[in-house]
RNA sequence: GCACAGGUGGGUGAGUGGUUAAAGCCGACAGACUGUAAAUCUGUUCCUCCUAGCGAGGUACGGAGGUUCGAAUCCUCCCCUGUGCA
C-alpha cells in the first residue's frame, strides 16, 4: 500500500481526514508550505514542527539542478537531506513548464528546459520525472503533467489537458516499475549516513507505520539520536498523485477529471489555478472539478491561496493545498493576520509598540512589536524574513487548525476581512 | 599666501550651450505577490494650480553679475571644500 486515507467527520462538503504517508500521518484538510530547494525559505526545520507543518513541498526541478538528484539520494533522500522528519510531498515539475514558459520547449515526448540556473539545457520527461522523484523520494509525488496557461484557446485547452493525460499514464507506469527504489527503502541510501555523518539521513528517517508520529514533541526528540539501525519502512511506498488540468472549462475538466481517474491513482490533484484567473473563477472551477473526483481519495488543489481562500476551498472539500503566498508575501513585508493584511513596510508602524496580531499565539506575535518588526524589515535585516515568515505559516497553519475543528464539530467556518465565523453545516 | 581639484535635487553621482525639472544608484513613500527564475517586481519622490494631462505656471545645479535667441554647462568677481607647497 503506499497510502491510505481515512475519512473522519464532515461539514457540508467539508470533510476532515488522516492522510497515512511513510513519515507522517496527516490530519486533513492540510497546508502544506512549500519548500521549493528543500528550505522552506527562512525557517528552519525545527520551528516548521513547532508552528505545526505535517508535510512540505519540495520541487523536482530545483533540486534535480542543484543539488542534484544522485546527491539528495545518496544523503537518505530529501527527508535525510533536508533533516525533515514528517511527509514531503515533491511537485514534479509541471509548474515550471508553465512559469518558465520563456526558457522550455515542449513536445510529446517531453519538456526541454534551459537552466534559470546556468542556462544548460535539460530534458524533462514524465519517466525522468518520476525517475528524479523516487531518487527525492518525498511521501508524495506528481504526475508530470503541463500546468496550462491562462487565458487558453479551446484547442489549446483540449490538447494541453490531453498531452498531460498521456504523460499521467506514462508517469504511473514508470512509476509502477520503479516504486521500489525509494532512497529510504534501499539499504544504500543509509550507508553513506552510517558511516558518515550518523545523525544525518538516518535521524531524520522514521516511518509512520512503525512509530506514531506528528506532533508529538517526544517522538521527535527521541528521533534525533543518531542510530546505527536501518529503519524501514516495510511494505510502504511513496504515492503517486494524477494532476486534473483542463483550464477554465468545465467540460474538459470533467473529461481529465474522468481520464486520470481511470488511469487510477491514489490521490487526485487539481492544477493549473491561480494562473491569473479572476478569483471567482478559480472557485467555480474548483467546485465543478471536486464533483468529478472520488470522495474516498485525498484531493489536493495545487498552488492556493490566501488564508480567506483555503479555508474556502477546504468547505469545498478541497483535503490538501500548498501555496508560496505565506512564505513569499512575508519576505515581501505582506502579514496576514487576524485583522486582515498588514503591509510591515509602512510608516504608520514605526512607532507603533503594539504585536502584529493582537489574536495570534505565534512567538513572534508574543515576543515583538510591530515597531521592531518595521525596523527590521527597513533594515533589510535577514530576521525580518524569518519572523515574518515564521508569523505567516503559523497563521496560515493555526488556519487549517481551526477549520479542521471546526468540521470535526459539524459546523462551517468563515474567514473573511479578517473575521471568523461559524455556522452548522 | 600660492598651485591644483571641486561645489548639481534627501544622499551619492552623471551631465560641460538647446527634447534637462535635470540620467543611474541609494534613501523615502506606496502598490503587487497564489503547485517559488521572487530578500523580487512596479509606481511616486521641487512647489502651486487645474479640465489631472507625455497639462499650465513658478522656482532650481555655491553667490552675484555678464555673454547668448537660449546657460547646470562659456566669461568675471566673490564665498566655501579637499589635496599639495610655503
Amino acid at each position: 500500500m503506499p497510502i491510505t486515507f481515512q475519512r473522519e467527520k464532515s461539514a457540508g462538503k467539508a470533510r476532515t481526514g488522516r492522510l497515512v504517508t511513510p513519515h507522517a500521518v496527516i490530519e486533513t484538510p492540510v497546508f502544506m508550505p512549500v519548500g521549493t530547494v528543500a528550505t522552506v525559505k527562512g525557517v528552519p526545520q525545527d520551528i516548521l514542527e513547532d508552528l505545526g507543518a505535517q508535510i512540505i513541498l519540495g520541487n523536482t526541478y530545483h533540486l534535480y539542478l542543484r543539488p542534484g538528484v544522485e546527491t539528495v539520494r545518496r544523503m537518505g533522500g530529501l527527508h535525510g537531506f533536508m533533516s525533515w522528519r514528517r511527509a514531503l510531498l515533491t511537485d514534479s515539475g509541471g509548474f515550471q513548464v508553465f512559469s518558465l514558459s520563456e526558457l522550455r520547449k515542449i513536445t510529446e515526448e517531453g519538456v526541454t528546459f534551459r537552466s534559470h540556473l546556468d542556462g544548460s539545457s535539460h530534458f524533462f520527461t514524465p519517466e525522468s520525472a518520476i525517475e528524479a522523484q523516487i531518487g527525492l523520494g518525498a511521501d508524495i509525488i506528481m504526475a508530470f503533467d503541463e500546468c496550462t496557461e491562462y487565458p487558453a484557446d479551446a484547442a489549446r485547452l483540449r490538447a494541453s489537458m490531453e498531452l498531460t493525460a498521456r504523460w499521467a499514464a506514462r508517469s504511473k507506469k514508470y512509476f509502477e516499475e520503479h516504486k521500489n527504489e525509494v532512497p529510504w527503502r534501499t539499504a544504500s541510501g543509509f550507508r553513506l549516513s552510517a558511516s558518515g555523518n550518523s545523525h544525518v539521513g538516518t535521524a531524520a528517517i522514521g516511518c509512520a507505520g512503525e512509530r506514531e508520529l506528528a506532533g508529538d514533541a517526544a517522538e521527535l526528540r527521541s528521533a534525533g539520536q543518531p542510530r546505527a539501525a536501518v529503519p524501514t519502512c516495510s511494505g510502504q511506498t511513496q504515492a503517486l498523485f494524477g494532476i486534473v488540468q483542463g483550464g477554465m472549462d468545465r467540460a474538459l475538466r470533467k473529461e481529465s477529471a474522468e481520464r486520470t481517474i481511470e488511469i487510477g491513482f491514489p490521490g487526485y490533484a487539481i492544477g493549473g489555478l491561480s494562473v491569473g484567473e479572476p478569483r471567482e473563477l478559480t472557485r467555480e472551477i474548483v467546485e465543478s472539478t471536486l464533483e468529478h473526483l472520488p470522495e474516498d481519495k485525498p484531493r489536493y488543489l495545487m498552488g492556493v491561496g490566501t488564508p480567506e481562500e483555503i479555508v474556502e476551498y477546504a468547505n469545498l472539500g478541497v483535503d490538501m493545498m500548498d501555496c508560496v503566498l505565506p512564505t513569499r508575501a512575508a519576505r515581501h513585508g505582506l502579514l496576514f493576520t487576524s485583522e486582515g493584511k498588514v503591509s510591515i513596510k509602512q510608516a504608520r508602524y514605526a512607532q507603533d509598540s503594539g504585536p502584529l496580531d493582537p489574536n495570534c499565539g505565534c512567538r513572534v506575535c508574543q515576543r515583538y512589536s510591530r515597531a521592531y518588526l518595521r525596523h527590521l524589515y527597513a533594515s533589510n535585516e535577514v530576521l525580518a524574513q524569518v519572523l515574518n515568515t515564521i508569523h505567516n505559516l503559523s497563521f496560515y497553519l493555526d488556519t487549517m487548525q481551526r477549520v479542521r475543528h471546526s468540521i470535526s464539530l459539524g459546523e462551517v467556518s468563515r474567514f473573511l476581512s479578517g473575521v471568523w465565523s461559524q455556522r452548522k453545516a
